[in-house]
DNA sequence: AATCAGTAGTTCGTGTCGCGAATCATGACT
DNA sequence: AGTCATGATTCGCGACACGAACTACTGATT
Protein backbone atom coordinates (compact mmCIF):
# COMPACT_ATOMS: atom_id res chain seq x y z
CA UNK A 1 0.00 0.00 0.00
CA UNK A 2 2.92 2.45 0.77
CA UNK A 3 5.62 4.32 -2.21
CA UNK A 4 7.32 1.36 -3.82
CA UNK A 5 11.06 1.78 -2.84
CA UNK A 6 11.68 3.11 -6.26
CA UNK A 7 10.00 5.99 -5.16
CA UNK A 8 7.22 5.43 -7.71
CA UNK A 9 3.58 5.56 -6.39
CA UNK A 10 1.75 2.94 -4.88
CA UNK A 11 -0.94 0.39 -6.11
CA UNK A 12 -3.58 3.15 -4.48
CA UNK A 13 -2.27 6.23 -5.10
CA UNK A 14 -2.12 5.02 -8.37
CA UNK A 15 -5.41 3.67 -8.80
CA UNK A 16 -7.43 7.03 -7.40
CA UNK A 17 -5.56 9.40 -9.13
CA UNK A 18 -6.33 7.15 -12.49
CA UNK A 19 -9.53 7.62 -11.63
CA UNK A 20 -9.92 10.92 -11.08
CA UNK A 21 -8.15 11.56 -14.36
CA UNK A 22 -10.19 9.47 -16.18
CA UNK A 23 -13.18 11.18 -14.51
CA UNK A 24 -11.79 14.39 -15.84
CA UNK A 25 -11.64 13.26 -19.44
CA UNK A 26 -15.09 11.82 -19.38
CA UNK A 27 -16.65 14.67 -18.37
CA UNK A 28 -14.57 17.12 -20.56
CA UNK A 29 -16.08 15.03 -23.16
CA UNK A 30 -19.72 14.84 -22.39
CA UNK A 31 -19.68 18.47 -21.75
CA UNK A 32 -18.59 19.53 -25.58
CA UNK A 33 -21.10 16.71 -26.78
CA UNK A 34 -23.62 18.85 -24.36
CA UNK A 35 -24.27 15.98 -22.04
CA UNK A 36 -23.72 15.43 -18.24
CA UNK A 37 -21.06 13.06 -17.27
CA UNK A 38 -23.84 10.67 -16.29
CA UNK A 39 -26.11 10.95 -19.45
CA UNK A 40 -22.94 9.97 -20.78
CA UNK A 41 -22.45 7.13 -19.00
CA UNK A 42 -26.15 6.23 -19.94
CA UNK A 43 -26.00 6.73 -23.34
CA UNK A 44 -22.64 4.47 -23.62
CA UNK A 45 -24.27 1.47 -21.61
CA UNK A 46 -27.59 1.68 -23.78
CA UNK A 47 -25.59 1.04 -27.18
CA UNK A 48 -24.91 -2.30 -26.53
CA UNK A 49 -28.64 -2.91 -26.13
CA UNK A 50 -31.64 -1.93 -24.19
CA UNK A 51 -32.42 -2.45 -20.51
CA UNK A 52 -35.28 -2.32 -18.31
CA UNK A 53 -34.88 0.01 -15.47
CA UNK A 54 -33.87 -2.51 -12.92
CA UNK A 55 -31.08 -3.96 -14.64
CA UNK A 56 -29.67 -0.74 -15.29
CA UNK A 57 -30.04 0.55 -11.64
CA UNK A 58 -28.00 -2.48 -11.06
CA UNK A 59 -25.11 -1.98 -13.55
CA UNK A 60 -25.08 2.12 -12.93
CA UNK A 61 -25.06 1.55 -9.10
CA UNK A 62 -28.38 4.31 -8.87
CA UNK A 63 -31.11 4.64 -6.60
CA UNK A 64 -34.17 3.75 -8.47
CA UNK A 65 -35.07 7.23 -7.91
CA UNK A 66 -32.66 8.66 -9.29
CA UNK A 67 -32.57 6.46 -12.35
CA UNK A 68 -36.12 7.76 -12.82
CA UNK A 69 -34.73 11.09 -13.22
CA UNK A 70 -31.99 10.27 -14.86
CA UNK A 71 -33.96 8.76 -18.06
CA UNK A 72 -36.50 11.50 -17.55
CA UNK A 73 -33.91 13.77 -18.22
CA UNK A 74 -32.20 12.39 -21.19
CA UNK A 75 -35.84 11.39 -22.56
CA UNK A 76 -36.72 15.20 -22.47
CA UNK A 77 -33.87 15.98 -24.75
CA UNK A 78 -35.06 13.44 -27.05
CA UNK A 79 -31.80 11.01 -26.35
CA UNK A 80 -33.91 8.09 -24.71
CA UNK A 81 -37.32 6.71 -25.04
CA UNK A 82 -38.85 4.38 -22.51
CA UNK A 83 -40.77 1.29 -23.95
CA UNK A 84 -43.57 -0.68 -22.72
CA UNK A 85 -41.71 -4.58 -21.70
CA UNK A 86 -43.46 -7.42 -23.10
CA UNK A 87 -42.67 -9.93 -20.63
CA UNK A 88 -44.05 -7.80 -17.28
CA UNK A 89 -46.16 -4.52 -17.75
CA UNK A 90 -44.74 -3.09 -14.47
CA UNK A 91 -41.37 -2.72 -16.23
CA UNK A 92 -40.21 -0.05 -18.70
CA UNK A 93 -37.62 -0.77 -21.26
CA UNK A 94 -35.27 1.86 -22.33
CA UNK A 95 -33.42 2.63 -25.55
CA UNK A 96 -31.44 5.16 -27.67
CA UNK A 97 -33.58 6.86 -30.01
CA UNK A 98 -32.12 7.42 -33.67
CA UNK A 99 -31.01 10.73 -32.40
CA UNK A 100 -29.23 9.06 -29.09
CA UNK A 101 -27.44 6.64 -30.96
CA UNK A 102 -26.11 9.09 -32.92
CA UNK A 103 -24.52 11.26 -30.56
CA UNK A 104 -23.86 8.19 -28.24
CA UNK A 105 -21.62 7.01 -30.62
CA UNK A 106 -19.75 10.55 -31.40
CA UNK A 107 -19.42 10.73 -27.65
CA UNK A 108 -17.55 6.89 -27.13
CA UNK A 109 -15.47 7.66 -30.44
CA UNK A 110 -14.30 10.51 -28.77
CA UNK A 111 -13.72 9.42 -25.22
CA UNK A 112 -11.92 6.04 -26.63
CA UNK A 113 -9.85 8.82 -28.72
CA UNK A 114 -8.97 10.86 -25.45
CA UNK A 115 -8.78 7.88 -22.70
CA UNK A 116 -6.74 5.90 -25.22
CA UNK A 117 -4.28 9.06 -24.84
CA UNK A 118 -3.81 8.61 -21.37
CA UNK A 119 -1.28 6.23 -21.77
CA UNK A 120 0.46 7.80 -24.80
CA UNK A 121 3.70 7.28 -22.67
CA UNK A 122 4.01 3.49 -22.26
CA UNK A 123 5.15 1.56 -25.30
CA UNK A 124 3.35 -1.06 -26.94
CA UNK A 125 3.91 -3.86 -25.11
CA UNK A 126 3.60 -2.14 -21.47
CA UNK A 127 -0.04 -0.70 -22.73
CA UNK A 128 -0.95 -4.51 -23.06
CA UNK A 129 0.28 -5.71 -19.78
CA UNK A 130 -1.48 -2.48 -18.08
CA UNK A 131 -5.03 -3.54 -20.08
CA UNK A 132 -4.33 -7.58 -18.89
CA UNK A 133 -3.60 -6.66 -14.94
CA UNK A 134 -6.81 -3.97 -15.02
CA UNK A 135 -8.75 -5.98 -16.64
CA UNK A 136 -8.40 -8.48 -14.58
CA UNK A 137 -8.97 -6.38 -11.46
CA UNK A 138 -12.28 -5.17 -13.39
CA UNK A 139 -13.69 -8.40 -13.76
CA UNK A 140 -12.52 -9.63 -10.10
CA UNK A 141 -14.67 -7.08 -9.05
CA UNK A 142 -17.36 -7.59 -11.22
CA UNK A 143 -17.25 -3.97 -12.61
CA UNK A 144 -20.01 -3.58 -14.75
CA UNK A 145 -19.63 -3.28 -18.71
CA UNK A 146 -20.17 0.87 -18.19
CA UNK A 147 -18.25 1.64 -21.14
CA UNK A 148 -18.29 -1.08 -24.19
CA UNK A 149 -15.59 -1.04 -26.42
CA UNK A 150 -15.77 -0.97 -30.60
CA UNK A 151 -16.41 -4.46 -31.39
CA UNK B 1 -7.85 0.38 -28.58
CA UNK B 2 -9.58 -2.47 -29.24
CA UNK B 3 -10.01 -5.77 -27.07
CA UNK B 4 -6.89 -7.42 -27.82
CA UNK B 5 -6.49 -11.28 -29.44
CA UNK B 6 -6.77 -12.73 -26.27
CA UNK B 7 -10.18 -12.05 -25.21
CA UNK B 8 -9.27 -9.28 -22.70
CA UNK B 9 -9.84 -6.24 -22.46
CA UNK B 10 -8.88 -3.37 -24.09
CA UNK B 11 -6.88 -0.37 -22.50
CA UNK B 12 -9.62 2.01 -22.77
CA UNK B 13 -12.56 0.03 -21.31
CA UNK B 14 -10.21 -0.99 -18.48
CA UNK B 15 -9.53 2.31 -17.23
CA UNK B 16 -12.99 3.42 -17.95
CA UNK B 17 -14.13 0.53 -15.36
CA UNK B 18 -11.70 0.49 -12.81
CA UNK B 19 -12.30 4.18 -12.50
CA UNK B 20 -15.93 3.38 -12.23
CA UNK B 21 -14.79 1.13 -9.50
CA UNK B 22 -12.37 3.21 -7.96
CA UNK B 23 -15.66 5.74 -7.92
CA UNK B 24 -17.99 3.32 -6.14
CA UNK B 25 -15.18 2.03 -3.27
CA UNK B 26 -14.49 5.94 -2.70
CA UNK B 27 -18.21 7.28 -2.76
CA UNK B 28 -19.00 4.19 -0.46
CA UNK B 29 -16.27 4.96 2.02
CA UNK B 30 -17.45 8.36 2.25
CA UNK B 31 -20.59 7.87 2.80
CA UNK B 32 -20.55 5.57 6.08
CA UNK B 33 -17.99 8.23 7.60
CA UNK B 34 -20.56 10.88 6.69
CA UNK B 35 -19.38 12.52 3.88
CA UNK B 36 -19.98 13.22 0.42
CA UNK B 37 -17.32 12.21 -1.91
CA UNK B 38 -16.29 15.57 -3.19
CA UNK B 39 -16.09 16.65 1.06
CA UNK B 40 -13.89 13.39 0.80
CA UNK B 41 -11.44 14.39 -1.29
CA UNK B 42 -11.03 17.63 -0.11
CA UNK B 43 -10.59 16.73 3.27
CA UNK B 44 -7.76 13.97 1.45
CA UNK B 45 -6.04 16.86 -0.15
CA UNK B 46 -6.08 18.77 3.24
CA UNK B 47 -4.11 16.61 5.08
CA UNK B 48 -0.75 16.93 2.95
CA UNK B 49 -1.04 20.49 3.81
CA UNK B 50 -3.34 23.97 3.42
CA UNK B 51 -4.12 25.46 0.34
CA UNK B 52 -5.37 28.70 -0.84
CA UNK B 53 -8.69 28.41 -2.69
CA UNK B 54 -7.36 29.40 -5.76
CA UNK B 55 -4.58 26.45 -5.34
CA UNK B 56 -7.34 23.96 -4.70
CA UNK B 57 -9.76 25.01 -7.65
CA UNK B 58 -6.98 23.74 -10.17
CA UNK B 59 -6.10 20.83 -7.80
CA UNK B 60 -9.81 19.82 -7.95
CA UNK B 61 -10.80 20.66 -11.20
CA UNK B 62 -13.39 23.05 -10.01
CA UNK B 63 -14.62 26.47 -11.20
CA UNK B 64 -14.10 29.25 -8.15
CA UNK B 65 -17.94 29.14 -7.56
CA UNK B 66 -17.99 25.74 -6.73
CA UNK B 67 -15.63 25.48 -4.21
CA UNK B 68 -16.88 27.99 -2.37
CA UNK B 69 -19.83 26.10 -2.03
CA UNK B 70 -17.93 23.09 -1.15
CA UNK B 71 -15.65 24.82 1.35
CA UNK B 72 -18.79 26.42 2.70
CA UNK B 73 -20.38 23.28 3.40
CA UNK B 74 -17.44 21.54 4.89
CA UNK B 75 -16.96 24.75 6.98
CA UNK B 76 -20.42 24.50 8.55
CA UNK B 77 -19.98 20.81 9.24
CA UNK B 78 -16.64 22.00 11.28
CA UNK B 79 -14.44 20.21 9.16
CA UNK B 80 -12.28 22.97 7.51
CA UNK B 81 -11.41 26.37 8.39
CA UNK B 82 -11.19 29.52 6.49
CA UNK B 83 -8.16 31.75 7.40
CA UNK B 84 -6.66 34.72 6.15
CA UNK B 85 -3.42 34.48 3.59
CA UNK B 86 -0.60 36.13 5.28
CA UNK B 87 1.08 36.87 1.81
CA UNK B 88 -1.89 38.59 0.45
CA UNK B 89 -5.27 39.90 1.49
CA UNK B 90 -7.16 38.70 -1.19
CA UNK B 91 -6.46 34.65 -0.56
CA UNK B 92 -7.94 32.43 1.62
CA UNK B 93 -6.22 29.62 3.09
CA UNK B 94 -8.37 26.72 3.56
CA UNK B 95 -7.03 24.14 6.37
CA UNK B 96 -8.31 21.08 8.22
CA UNK B 97 -9.81 21.61 11.84
CA UNK B 98 -8.75 19.15 14.44
CA UNK B 99 -12.12 17.49 13.78
CA UNK B 100 -11.70 17.24 10.14
CA UNK B 101 -8.18 16.12 10.48
CA UNK B 102 -9.04 12.97 12.37
CA UNK B 103 -12.39 12.54 9.81
CA UNK B 104 -9.97 12.93 7.27
CA UNK B 105 -7.27 10.30 8.78
CA UNK B 106 -10.31 7.83 9.14
CA UNK B 107 -11.60 8.23 6.10
CA UNK B 108 -8.26 7.89 4.32
CA UNK B 109 -7.06 5.09 6.16
CA UNK B 110 -10.19 3.18 5.13
CA UNK B 111 -10.43 4.21 1.95
CA UNK B 112 -6.79 2.97 0.93
CA UNK B 113 -7.51 -0.76 3.16
CA UNK B 114 -10.71 -1.26 0.29
CA UNK B 115 -8.78 0.34 -2.70
CA UNK B 116 -5.82 -1.70 -1.94
CA UNK B 117 -8.44 -4.60 -1.66
CA UNK B 118 -9.22 -4.55 -5.72
CA UNK B 119 -6.08 -5.78 -6.92
CA UNK B 120 -6.25 -8.96 -4.61
CA UNK B 121 -6.45 -11.50 -7.39
CA UNK B 122 -3.15 -9.97 -8.39
CA UNK B 123 0.47 -11.34 -6.81
CA UNK B 124 2.95 -9.10 -5.27
CA UNK B 125 5.03 -8.64 -8.32
CA UNK B 126 2.10 -8.10 -10.50
CA UNK B 127 0.41 -5.30 -8.09
CA UNK B 128 4.05 -3.41 -8.30
CA UNK B 129 3.83 -4.22 -12.26
CA UNK B 130 0.37 -2.27 -12.20
CA UNK B 131 1.57 0.29 -9.85
CA UNK B 132 4.45 1.31 -11.73
CA UNK B 133 2.62 1.74 -15.31
CA UNK B 134 -0.31 3.40 -13.87
CA UNK B 135 1.80 5.42 -11.95
CA UNK B 136 3.93 6.49 -14.97
CA UNK B 137 0.02 7.24 -17.12
CA UNK B 138 -0.75 9.93 -13.82
CA UNK B 139 2.73 11.21 -13.72
CA UNK B 140 2.98 11.75 -17.40
CA UNK B 141 -1.26 13.30 -17.21
CA UNK B 142 -0.17 15.49 -14.24
CA UNK B 143 -3.03 13.83 -12.17
CA UNK B 144 -3.14 16.14 -9.27
CA UNK B 145 -2.20 15.00 -5.93
CA UNK B 146 -5.61 13.83 -4.80
CA UNK B 147 -5.17 11.23 -2.59
CA UNK B 148 -1.89 11.36 -1.01
CA UNK B 149 -0.61 8.04 0.55
CA UNK B 150 0.29 7.51 3.87
CA UNK B 151 4.06 8.01 4.45
C1' DA C 1 -0.32 59.85 -4.34
C1' DA C 2 -4.13 58.73 -7.51
C1' DT C 3 -5.64 55.70 -10.84
C1' DC C 4 -6.89 51.58 -12.83
C1' DA C 5 -6.51 47.00 -14.91
C1' DG C 6 -6.07 42.42 -13.07
C1' DT C 7 -6.70 38.84 -9.56
C1' DA C 8 -8.98 36.20 -5.42
C1' DG C 9 -13.29 34.99 -3.60
C1' DT C 10 -18.19 35.40 -2.88
C1' DT C 11 -23.05 35.74 -4.21
C1' DC C 12 -26.87 34.50 -6.93
C1' DG C 13 -29.71 31.90 -10.01
C1' DT C 14 -30.20 27.63 -12.59
C1' DG C 15 -30.11 22.91 -13.63
C1' DT C 16 -28.37 18.24 -12.42
C1' DC C 17 -27.69 14.58 -9.26
C1' DG C 18 -28.65 11.09 -5.68
C1' DC C 19 -31.22 9.52 -1.98
C1' DG C 20 -35.14 7.73 1.10
C1' DA C 21 -40.01 7.46 1.99
C1' DA C 22 -44.39 7.09 0.24
C1' DT C 23 -47.31 5.66 -3.52
C1' DC C 24 -49.31 3.16 -7.54
C1' DA C 25 -49.73 -0.61 -10.71
C1' DT C 26 -48.88 -5.17 -11.97
C1' DG C 27 -47.34 -9.92 -11.06
C1' DA C 28 -47.25 -14.16 -8.37
C1' DC C 29 -48.90 -17.16 -5.08
C1' DT C 30 -52.46 -19.32 -2.07
C1' DA D 1 -60.49 -13.16 -4.58
C1' DG D 2 -56.95 -11.84 -1.39
C1' DT D 3 -52.39 -11.01 -0.20
C1' DC D 4 -47.73 -10.03 -0.65
C1' DA D 5 -43.78 -8.95 -3.58
C1' DT D 6 -41.86 -6.30 -7.30
C1' DG D 7 -40.98 -2.34 -10.87
C1' DA D 8 -41.33 2.15 -11.32
C1' DT D 9 -42.75 7.04 -10.23
C1' DT D 10 -43.42 11.04 -7.24
C1' DC D 11 -41.97 14.17 -3.79
C1' DG D 12 -38.95 16.71 -0.87
C1' DC D 13 -34.35 17.41 0.36
C1' DG D 14 -29.52 18.65 0.28
C1' DA D 15 -25.31 18.49 -2.39
C1' DC D 16 -23.01 19.79 -6.56
C1' DA D 17 -21.27 22.46 -10.59
C1' DC D 18 -21.44 26.20 -13.43
C1' DG D 19 -21.42 31.15 -15.39
C1' DA D 20 -22.26 35.96 -14.64
C1' DA D 21 -22.11 39.70 -11.78
C1' DC D 22 -20.06 41.67 -7.87
C1' DT D 23 -16.62 43.12 -3.98
C1' DA D 24 -12.11 43.71 -2.20
C1' DC D 25 -7.50 43.86 -2.63
C1' DT D 26 -2.88 44.02 -5.48
C1' DG D 27 0.37 45.88 -8.27
C1' DA D 28 1.85 48.61 -11.99
C1' DT D 29 1.46 53.15 -14.23
C1' DT D 30 1.27 57.66 -14.33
Amino acid sequence: MDKSADGGIGVVGALVRAAFLVDAVYAEAAREHGLTPQQGQLLCVLMGRSYVMGELGGLLRLAKSSLTGLVDRSERNGLVRRESCEADARAVRVALTAEGAVLAERFHAETCRRIDGLPAGLSAAEREVLAGLLGRVVLDNEAPPVFGEPG
